[in-house]
This record gives C-alpha cells, sequence and structure tokens, in this order.
DNA sequence: TCACGTCAAGCAGAT
DNA sequence: ATCTGCTTGACGTGA
C-alpha cells in the first residue's frame, strides 16, 4: 500500500502546474514554462520520497497546450532526456503514477470533434508516462462522461469508442465512478465488455451509490489484472463537513481513514488522497497508516 | 503592488 | 439563465 496525493504540493514553493493564457503563446514562453514544471515536479518527486509518500499523480498541465493546435512544438524529443531522468527516479524508487485528464475529456460526447480532441488529449498523456518508460501499472484515469439523456446509449458509445482509441492509451486507461452519473456498477457494466480497471472512489460512492461500499470495492478490485495493472487504485476523500454534500474536505479526517483502512482489510492497494491541502493530509495520512500491515510491507520491500 | 475580469475544452445540478 | 464543482485558482491587464 502506498500513499499520496494530486498534482500540487502547496509547501515547496514551486507547482509542476504553471500555465498561461492562450493569447500569449509562444514557443519561448511554453519551453520556459515546460522547464518550470519539469524541475518543479521532480523537486515534489523528491519531497515525497523524504516523506514516504510513493503514489503520486501529475498534473495534465504539466505540458500547457500539449494537445492543442496552436502547439507545433516537438516537446516529445525536445524534453526527452529529462522525462526519462524523472522516470529513472520513478523506477528505481518504486513510486506508483497517475494522470486524471480533465472534465473536458468526454469519450462518450454526443459531440465528433469533442471526441477527437479527447483522443488527443489522451495520447499527450499517454506520451508523457511512455517517455518516462513507465509500464501499464501507470494509469490514466477518467470518468465515464456525459449520460446524454441516455444512460445505456451512452454506455455503448463509451466502449465503441474506447475500441477507437490507440494501444498505448488503451493500456493505461481505467475508469472512476462519479458523484452525479455513473455508479460503480454502470462501470462494471462497461468493465465487463472491454476489461478495463475501474478505480474506486469512495467520496463518490458514498454520494452516487450503487449498493454497499464493501461488495463495491470488491468489484472494482476484481477488475484490476495484478500482472499487468498493478495492484488497485482508490481515490479516498471525506466530505468537507462545512461545505455542499460534493464538497471535499480542507484536511484529512483520521477517524475516518482509520475506519475506513480497517474495512479495507486485507485488499492491498494505492490510495489517492483527494484531500484540499495535499501533501499536508497526505504525511498525516502516512504516518497513521505506518501501523497498518499493507504499508510495513510495501516499505519492507522497498530496500 | 494590488484589484479584478477572465481563462482551451463540458457536463449536471443547484439557484 | 447563470453559477458552481470537478483534481487546482491563477494569469495578465490596468491603475
Amino acid at each position: 500500500m502506498r500513499i499520496g496525493y494530486p498534482c500540487i504540493n502547496l509547501g515547496i514553493g514551486c507547482k509542476a502546474a504553471k500555465t498561461f493564457r492562450l493569447k500569449s503563446y509562444s514557443e519561448e514562453r511554453l519551453k520556459q514554462t515546460v522547464e518550470n514544471n519539469l524541475s518543479c515536479l521532480e523537486q515534489i518527486l523528491k519531497f515525497n520520497l523524504t516523506n514516504n509518500l510513493f503514489f503520486f499523480r501529475i498534473t495534465s498541465d504539466l505540458i500547457p497546450f500539449a494537445s492543442h493546435t496552436i502547439n507545433r512544438f516537438n516537446w516529445k524529443d525536445y524534453y526527452r532526456s529529462k522525462f526519462a531522468s524523472i522516470g529513472v527516479f520513478i523506477r528505481k524508487n518504486r513510486m506508483r503514477i497517475s494522470m486524471h485528464p480533465d472534465q473536458f475529456t468526454l469519450i462518450n460526447s454526443l459531440d465528433e470533434t469533442i471526441f477527437e480532441r479527447s483522443k488527443k488529449e489522451l495520447y499527450y498523456h499517454s506520451k508523457v508516462l511512455d517517455l518516462m518508460e513507465l509500464d501499464a501499472s501507470t494509469k490514466i484515469q477518467i470518468h465515464v462522461g456525459g449520460v446524454y439523456g441516455d444512460k445505456q446509449k451512452s454506455i455503448e458509445r463509451f466502449v465503441d469508442r474506447f475500441n477507437n482509441l490507440e494501444k498505448s492509451v488503451k493500456r493505461r486507461l481505467v475508469i472512476e465512478n462519479d458523484d452525479v452519473s455513473y455508479t460503480v456498477s454502470d462501470c462494471l457494466q462497461i468493465s465487463d465488455q472491454i476489461r478495463v480497471p475501474i478505480l474506486f472512489d469512495v467520496f463518490h460512492h458514498q454520494i452516487n451509490n450503487s449498493g454497499p461500499a464493501k461488495e463495491a470495492f470488491e468489484l472494482c478490485a476484481k477488475s484490476w489484472d495484478s500482472e499487468r495493472d498493478g495492484i488497485p487504485m482508490v481515490d479516498y476523500s471525506s466530505r468537507n463537513p462545512s461545505g455542499s454534500q460534493r464538497n471535499h474536505a480542507d484536511s484529512i479526517d483520521l477517524k475516518d481513514f482509520e475506519r475506513f483502512l480497517v474495512k479495507s482489510r486485507p485488499f492491498d492497494f494505492d490510495i489517492m488522497l483527494e484531500i484540499k491541502d495535499k501533501e499536508k493530509s497526505a504525511i498525516k495520512a502516512i504516518n497513521f497508516a505506518m501501523r497498518d500491515i499493507r504499508v510495513q510491507e510495501f516499505l519492507g520491500s522497498l530496500c
């Protein structure tokens, strides 16, 4: 069991998600920004290592406008060795990496042009991970997408479109239950047809339910082929007690986290903490989870 | 230095 | 109709 947090480290003093406006696009500006982002990513990973955080989600903003038509710059070749050396660090330290394209990436959109853009965006994500030479256990997670007034048709469209994606994308893609539309059992329906792993989102499941969490989690876990996909990944958060129902917590509720650790035994998986104060809560969580046998086993397997 | 209008992309639910 | 949340405010202009 590894524990991690998404995209941004709030204490380190740099961000790997620096971007700029489309209007100010220039190759110079792009290079400057990417160099900042890659160097910050290295700093974050080093920080994570010293804090026993072996799971991290790389921001989609790493290469701004990566899949946009304005971008004619060959960033793949230009930064090839930089990506490779970051990949060496990740593999050497047995870190797990994931990415999560944002809400504009829609495989099942009714609009072909949105699907075409989404394909390019997914290809960008897979290219970053390929350049780091990370294996197929390094996942790209997306939601199923919109319902468009007919969930069954939208699920069918997802399946058809999925089959249409490049191999390099398909091998990394996992789907995640969301908080408004697609439940775990909806995801299972898709997974049964195209053998795509399901990432269990604990918080979304609480809000958008298709049955008891334990069963849902077990079914999701089964959808991962540990040989190829690695152990399952889970998104964990609790509700912000003073916010709306969909709001993520500002900082980790260790009591709730403890209940989750107990309930999820003996399954082993990697946990992404989607909590607003990022590495701060992640450090609290890993320090707390040091007593869990699954974390001990991972740390023990390192040296 | 600061205020503040706006930002590549979409959907669903609340107001 | 417009705003908000989503994994995250922060870019950039004008004063």
